[in-house]
DNA sequence: TTGAAAGCGCTAACAA
DNA sequence: TTGTTAGCGCTTTCAA
């Protein structure tokens, strides 16, 4: 690889003299502008940016620390993080926690040693006090997505409206006359996403005057096994739900599975709405009902905020919410309550594009 | 951040012994090492990787260029790739091309610039000029993933056997009596995956004695909507297939979109097997046959395999094939061409766990 | 066994 | 407008 003193030398100038063609200062020569083109050309010399960055103190990278890059909501929001940051001349070093909140704390410490510039986060568990403790002692810009740590007031932070799209699904499903509704939360109380959704389905049920039954609500892991047995334990109960709410997508297998197994029909022996629009549900016959949000947006709005920090035009840490909209099809379009209002199954057609 | 100039002075040693102590050299004494442990646990120091790596020559990085992230079988690899390179002290630099071969260039181009210390590589495209000769102008280790580039003969490569996959998923279909084969393939030419699926279809369809129908052949792009209109292209046939064998993942939802509008039952009016064994053939009803792969174990061969030519145990590039396995599932159950002999569709239980 | 010095490749400050 | 110098944080000689 040739380095800028080859550059130099073989342009008869003096290796600054490089930097300042190359980064386009003012007060340089056509001359010498030209000099240094040729034998950049001619040695096809590319900047060292590891270098670059030790000197001058940044190292155009940032660091992404996703909870599970299989969840497929992840992986698209790592797609479009990479994007814009690629966009603005960033790199993106990847560290995934693999659902192991210990390593959360490890991809901190590790990116910090590697001198990102910024740090997304979408963790594992967010309210570990060793992750907090790890991301206050990291000097750099942050941005939260989809996670709150109340304590780190250094902090951006893109969120979606999990609350008001649990309690859109919920009130749809009140709608068709559901009464006893099934929940399939994540880890409550590890993410900023499972606690305003878990929140907003309980307020929904307030809300239209339903009682709570603890025996609706399930929290587990989210993974296919976890999902299809807390599915399993809803269908057993004495008084199963006529309609189920499913959240994390890797669970959301399993409660099909289950559903599956015990020859349950969605959409017309139970409704089944969830809270994520993976492809599963829009793949799914009947296609499923699901809150959506515009994932690449969540990223940009992240991007932008970590750009901004890092650009320093800004100093101050934001925070931004962005909407969430019900999908309704045809998984939760039987009326339940009274039979004879039935309504057909909804044309899917147009969801299914 | 504390450096080591900071440690060495609180610890009264020059920043050498720092280094040496940190890096277990032998000749430490006790006290050295005691000290140094010390104003290291004192100052909360942890070694810049960037300066190291400036100085060592090596940065612990390894960059990973994809061809898109939201395909779940990447994203598996990716995840994979990542969780073996990090066990060993590597970062994951993520470039991902986004379906444009422009960018797998220009990913290359870049991540080099980042002074990674190896490379894998599963481009959009494998045989454009432009991408060969950004990574012949490469000087580290390369590791191609289901990519194959005669002219790099310094880079490794970790390839499935999908041309026996394609195969063995005809050989099925013709077992169960189809003699009209679909075929919906991805780019073909770009990619060793298509490559040899396309021609381990076209060898099978010989090996059976089958003509070859050019209208039974479809190559498209990745995306569902090509899926989808190459699905209604065969299904308009004056002659449809009985059977499709669907290839690239995100094709596959049009392929089952495609079906529904034309109210085609998969495994009743139509068998369908796909190349890939993606979550949505197992959860789809009936569960579609497909083609499997131990995905974990190619990101870890590649890993090896990277990992071998870092610490240069291993001088010479190696090329490791893994083999496939065809799962049989219900969408290609029932039999064709003598509807007396149709099988009870399999028991799918198994599978779905 | 330890320290001093040099340098990885780049760039910013200072001088000319 | 350009060159010289110094130094980012670390590690590897070389010398003591």
């Amino acid at each position: 690889m040739a380095t800028i003193k080859d550059v130099a030398r073989l342009a008869g100038v003096a290796p600054s003299s490089v930097t300042r063609v190359l980064r386009g200062h003012r007060y340089v020569s056509d001359d010498l502008a030209r000099r240094v083109a040729a034998a950049v050309e001619e040695l096809g010399y590319r900047p060292d940016l590891v270098a670059a960055g030790l000197r001058g103190g940044r190292s155009h990278t940032v660091g992404v620390i996703v909870s599970d890059i299989i969840n497929p909501v992840i992986a698209q929001l790592v797609d479009a993080l990479e994007t814009a940051l690629h966009a603005q001349g960033y790199g993106t070093l990847l560290a995934n926690s693999h659902g192991d909140p210990a390593r959360d704390v490890e991809n901190v410490e590790r990116l910090g040693q590697r001198r990102v510039d910024g740090l997304v986060v979408m963790s594992v568990d967010e309210r570990s006090p060793e992750l907090v403790a790890a991301l206050s002692a990291w000097s750099g810009p942050i941005v939260l997505a989809d996670r709150q740590i109340p304590g780190l007031v250094r902090a951006n932070a893109v969120l979606s409206d999990h609350r008001r799209g649990a309690r859109a699904l919920v009130s749809h499903l009140v709608d068709q006359g559901h009464r006893r509704i099934g929940y399939l939360g994540g880890p409550t109380g590890s993410t900023y996403v499972w606690r305003e959704r878990t929140s907003g389905f309980i307020e929904a049920l307030e809300d239209h005057g339903l009682p709570r039954d603890p025996a609706l609500v399930k929290s587990a892991r989210a993974t296919p096994d976890a999902g299809r047995r807390s599915t399993l334990e809803l269908l057993d109960l004495p008084e199963p739900p006529s309609a189920v709410v499913a959240g994390p997508n890797p669970l959301l297998s399993g409660t099909l599975q289950a559903l599956h197994e015990r020859g349950i029909e969605v959409g017309r022996d139970v409704a089944l709405g969830c809270l994520d629009d993976v492809a599963v549900a829009v793949l799914h016959e009947p296609p499923i009902t699901a809150v959506n949000r515009d994932i690449t947006k969540v990223a940009q709005v992240a991007a932008e905020l970590l750009l901004a920090q890092l650009t320093s035009a800004e100093r101050h840490p934001r925070t931004v919410v962005l909407p969430v909209e019900l999908r309704s099809r045809a998984s939760t379009s039987r009326a339940f309550g009274n039979a004879e209002a039935a309504r057909p199954p909804a044309r899917a057609s147009a969801e299914r594009r």
